[in-house]
DNA sequence: AAATTAATTTAGTCTTGCCTAAAAAATATA
DNA sequence: TATATTTTTTAGGCAAGACTAAATTAATTT
């Protein structure tokens, strides 16, 4: 039975390893679960006792395949209650994230697996991110943002990439969401910003706004 | 903030204070908690600390108001959460304890209010216990057992007293469910068994079970 | 290549929550 | 009422998970 920390490390390490092919780095781990990295070395050697990562000092460390599965259960869970306070229970996209993380650790295969169909078997959670499936499988989608459209070009809103609840209640506020249709109508050079239509709205967003929108080209 | 354990131990100072007006004990907590007197003493220091509970020294402990919201608080939450896994994730009455021990800690007003509202503000859990509301109300009704009941006399099931699963299913296996109204035949002076009548079914159980068994007469 | 800087680990400490064994207080009994 | 028993508390220890400061290893710069 593992501890709410060794779950939160391993997802920590899950997600760092996504950019990171060669091994995480101690600092890194330690920078993204708020703490000090004397704290995580002492971790790491926990977890490889338990064959959860592979760690050889002053490495950095990899999930071994027990690990990555894992880690991917307690994102599942993370992702599904998300879901589960937004569509049944009338949260906002930004208010979820602290909430999920104390649900995440609840320990009960058949009640993730029971709140799986409830929801109906989502694949993705409130913000665009894929929901992995009971065996650990995750299928990810090739991540187009919309700062990378062409002029004249259109993508549907399918996530964010800083899922931060600041940019999540600009988003809310300028009514762009989930699913919406958007339309590349003008880059400024001057300044970068993007003009774009939205419905029957035009709007302009700043780049740094626009690498943050996950879209799929239509 | 309070911890699972400081919270875990105002729920069994609750209970116990039911029965017990005057003080529960340092060993009754230790008991219904799994642990040591020695432990107990410490976290009642800690509690007193905290103005959760009056406590001196080889004399008992009481909750404060403050520390009876607080036990009610975590009491509302899991027997909410058990209505949620009965009525919309189809777990049995006999399943769903362990995770509300788990689901009862989770912190956040909005959650726990959400949930009532989503389940349409039950009164009572899936055991037949109140819930108490959120000002930390809580509503008893005069406990009646199906062996008070005369030869003749009809009552209906709303609760148990002893919710251990295998008297739970123990009842399930019978048929007996809650809401069912059941009717006193007999009563046997030998074994002091009682014969019941259970909508076209009749059958004898054992002044045990019958003790256990909350009614309302009809 | 040596020296400096940065990253990581070790050593030692603290808090929480638990324990056993021993001491002290309260209660029951002869 | 004095003694025995039970209950509770104190004393001291242990494991988990965090920390700071110091030492060590790796990486970078000159």
């Amino acid at each position: 039975m593992l501890s709410y920390s060794e779950e939160n490390h391993l997802k920590a390490i899950f997600h760092l390893s996504l950019n990171n092919e060669s091994g995480v780095s101690t600092n890194s781990i330690a920078s993204k679960m708020n703490s000090k990295a004397p704290s995580v070395t002492e971790m790491l050697k926990k977890l490889s006792e338990k064959n959860l990562v592979v760690y050889k000092k002053y490495q950095g460390v990899l999930l071994t395949d027990f690990g990555r599965k894992t880690a991917l259960s307690v994102i599942r869970k993370h992702r599904l209650w998300e879901v589960f306070l937004v569509k049944k229970l009338n949260f906002k996209w930004d208010e979820v994230h602290d909430i999920a993380e104390q649900l995440e650790h609840i320990k009960s295969e058949k009640l993730t697996n029971e709140l799986d169909k409830f929801l109906d078997y989502p694949t993705h959670d409130p913000h665009g991110d894929p929901i992995p499936n009971p065996a650990g499988f995750i299928k990810y989608t090739a991540k187009l943002v919309l700062s990378d459209l062409l002029i004249g070009e259109t993508g549907k809103f399918f996530g964010v990439k800083d899922s931060s609840s600041s940019f999540l209640k600009y988003l809310d506020k300028r009514e762009i969401s989930l699913g919406s249709n958007i339309k590349v109508l003008h880059k400024e050079e001057f300044d970068e910003s993007i003009q774009i239509g939205l419905d029957d709205t035009n709007l302009s967003i700043s780049v740094k706004s626009a690498a943050n929108i996950y879209v799929t080209k239509l």
